[in-house]
RNA sequence: GGAGAGAUGGCCGAGCGGUCUAAGGCGCACGCCUGGAAAGCGUGUAUACGUGAAUAGCGUAUCGCGGGUUCGAAUCCCGCUCUCUCCGCCA
C-alpha cells in the first residue's frame, strides 16, 4: 500500500511513475474520494465533540444534585445525523483502504522503464554454459532415464501440475534444500525459521497477495461454526507470506534489525493465468519447495540489504557451480508490491536457455503498511519497516538445473561436489537398467 | 468435541454507567541532589486521523474485535476471535 499522505500531496508525480508498470491511477477517483471524506469527517468529529460535552455537562451537574432533564433533552438532538454520519464516513474509508489495496508500488528510480520481459536489464553473469557432444537432454527425459521421477503417477494422485520423485532423485531433492538452509544460517546469518503453510486472509493481504490475486491461490474452507462465518484459510504460494507476517502489528526494537528469517516450504500456486506456459516438466507445478530468505530492516539500509539477499541466493548457484545471470526486472515485469527486483536466472542445457530460479525484491514500505509492521527509530518514534525477499533457491528449479547441467553421456547425473555430504557422499546417479 | 476462567497503556495491575483527561507500581527519559554513582525527590512518558508552518496547540477515535442499550460505555447486553485450566480424542 502507498502512503495516503504521498497521494494527498503529490498525486500526479505518482500517478506518472505508476504509469511505467503500466499501471493507470485514478487520480479523479481518489481526489473525489477523498473530499468527501474530509466534508464528513469533519461534520462527524464537530458532533461527536458537542456529544461529549454534552455528557459531560450532565455528568458533573448529576454529580451537584442539579436537574438535568433540560440537558438531556438538548443533548440527544444531533445524534441522528451523527449515526448517519458515522456509517457514511465508514463506507468512505472503506473505499479508500479498498482503492488503496489495488494500488501497486512505485518503481524505484534505478528501476529500468519497460514493457515486457525482453526490456529487463542484464547486471552481471557467472559461470559458462557446459558444451555437449550430442544435443542436451531436458529434465523430464533425463528423470525417465534414471527411472526416478513420474509424471503419469503424479496425475493419477492428483492431476496435472504435479510431479513425484523416487529414490536417489527425492532425496536430491531434500539434499538441495539441506544445503540451502545450512549456507544461509551458517554463512549469511539467517535464522531459520518452521511456520504454517495455511494462513489467513490477513497475512495474504499483509504480503500483497489479497485482494488483487485471490485467483492464484488455493483456499481451504473452513465449516462455519453456529452464528459464525468462519475464515477461510489459504495454502501459502511462498514462505514469504507467514514469514514476513511474523512483524505483522509488530514495534521491532531498532537494535534487533535487521531481522533475518529462512524458511523451507513448499509452495502452492494455483497459476490460472499461465496455463499452456510450460507444460512440459517441473518447471511451472502447483507444488514446490523453496528455500526463501527474507530480511526486514531499517528504511535506510534496505537497496543495500537488496544487494547482499541478491549476493546471498547467488552464493548458492556458485556452490553448485551453476551458470547463471542477474538481471534487474523492468517496471512492466514487476511485481504488484515491488519497489526493484533482481531475478537470478540458471542456464538450462534442457531448453538452451536462462531461467528464473530466484528473485530478489525490496518492497520498502509496501506491504510494512499493510501489515503495521513498524520498528522503534532513532527518536523513539514507531516507523515502518522497510521488507525485503528472494528464493534462496527454488529447489525445484534448482533440482532440474542440477540434472540438466550434470547430466552424462550414459544417461546418468552427477551429483555436484557441494550436495555429496548431503547424499551420503553418493557422486552421481545411475541410469536405470 | 465438552466444562470453566480471562483479554485494560512498553510491562504488571486497579477500575464494573458520568470529573476515566484510565488509579497505583515497574520500566524508560529529563531535571534536582552528588566529587561520581546508587537511593531519594520532581517532571514527563501511547497510536492513528483531522486542523495547523509545526515533532506546538486544539479536536476526534482507540481499554481483544464487531454490534446493541444510553444524553453518556473500559464498565451493562448480544455475537465473534484469541489465550489459559480441566476432561475427551489424537502425532
Amino acid at each position: 500500500m502507498l502512503d495516503p499522505q504521498l497521494l494527498r500531496s503529490d498525486i500526479e508525480s505518482v500517478a506518472r511513475r505508476l504509469a511505467t508498470r503500466p499501471f493507470t491511477l485514478d487520480t479523479g477517483a481518489f481526489q473525489a474520494i477523498e473530499q468527501e471524506r474530509k466534508q464528513v469527517q469533519g461534520r462527524t468529529q464537530e458532533l461527536q465533540a458537542a456529544r461529549n460535552q454534552f455528557a459531560k455537562r450532565i455528568g458533573q451537574a448529576k454529580a451537584k444534585g442539579e436537574d438535568v432533564s433540560a440537558l438531556m433533552a438538548k443533548a440527544g438532538r444531533g445524534n441522528e445525523e451523527l449515526a448517519t454520519l458515522e456509517k457514511r464516513l465508514e463506507s468512505i474509508q472503506t473505499g479508500l483502504q479498498d482503492f488503496l489495496l489495488g494500488v501497486p508500488n512505485v518503481p524505484h528510480e534505478s528501476v529500468p522503464v519497460g514493457a515486457s520481459p525482453a526490456d529487463n536489464v542484464e547486471v552481471r553473469r557467472a559461470g559458462t554454459p557446459r558444451r555437449f557432444d550430442a544435443p542436451a537432454r531436458d529434465h523430464v527425459d533425463i528423470g525417465a532415464a534414471i527411472g526416478m521421477l513420474e509424471f503419469d503417477t503424479a496425475v493419477k494422485i492428483s492431476g496435472a501440475r504435479f510431479a513425484l520423485m523416487k529414490g536417489p532423485l527425492a532425496r536430491l531433492h531434500r539434499a538441495i534444500a539441506q544445503f540451502m538452509l545450512d549456507v544461509h544460517t551458517a554463512e549469511h546469518g539467517y535464522t531459520e525459521v518452521y511456520v504454517p503453510y495455511l494462513v489467513n486472509a490477513a497475512s495474504m493481504r499483509g504480503t500483497g497477495q489479497l485482494p488483487k490475486f485471490e485467483a492464484d491461490l488455493f483456499a481451504v474452507p473452513r465449516e462455519a461454526g453456529e452464528g459464525n462465518a468462519a475464515e477461510k484459510l489459504y495454502l501459502i504460494p511462498t514462505a514469504e507470506v507467514p514469514v514476513t507476517n511474523i512483524v505483522r502489528e509488530e514495534i521491532v526494537p531498532l537494535e534487533r534489525l535487521p531481522l533475518k528469517f529462512v524458511c523451507h516450504s513448499p509452495c502452492f500456486r494455483s497459476e490460472a493465468g499461465s496455463y499452456g506456459k510450460d507444460t512440459r516438466g517441473m518447471i511451472r507445478q502447483h507444488q514446490f519447495d523453496k528455500v526463501e530468505l527474507v530480511q526486514i530492516c531499517h528504511p535506510q539500509r534496505s537497496y543495500e540489504a537488496l544487494e547482499q539477499l541478491t549476493g546471498h541466493a547467488e552464493t548458492i548457484l556458485k556452490r553448485l557451480e551453476l551458470p547463471y545471470r542477474v538481471v534487474t526486472l523492468c517496471t512492466g515485469d514487476m511485481g504488484f508490491s515491488a519497489a526493484k527486483t533482481y531475478d537470478l536466472e540458471v542456464w538450462l542445457p534442457g531448453q538452451s536457455a536462462y531461467r528464473e530460479i530466484s528473485s530478489c525484491s525490496n518492497f520498502e514500505t509496501f506491504q510494512a503498511r499493510r501489515m503495521q509492521a513498524r520498528f522503534r527509530n532513532e527518536k523513539g518514534k514507531p516507523e515502518l519497516v522497510h521488507t525485503l525477499n528472494g528464493s534462496g533457491l527454488a529447489v525445484g528449479r534448482t533440482l532440474v538445473a542440477v540434472m540438466e547441467n550434470y547430466q552424462r553421456s550414459d544417461g546418468g547425473v552427477d551429483v555436484p561436489p557441494a550436495l555429496r555430504p548431503y547424499m551420503g557422499g553418493v557422486e552421481f546417479i545411475a541410469p536405470a537398467r
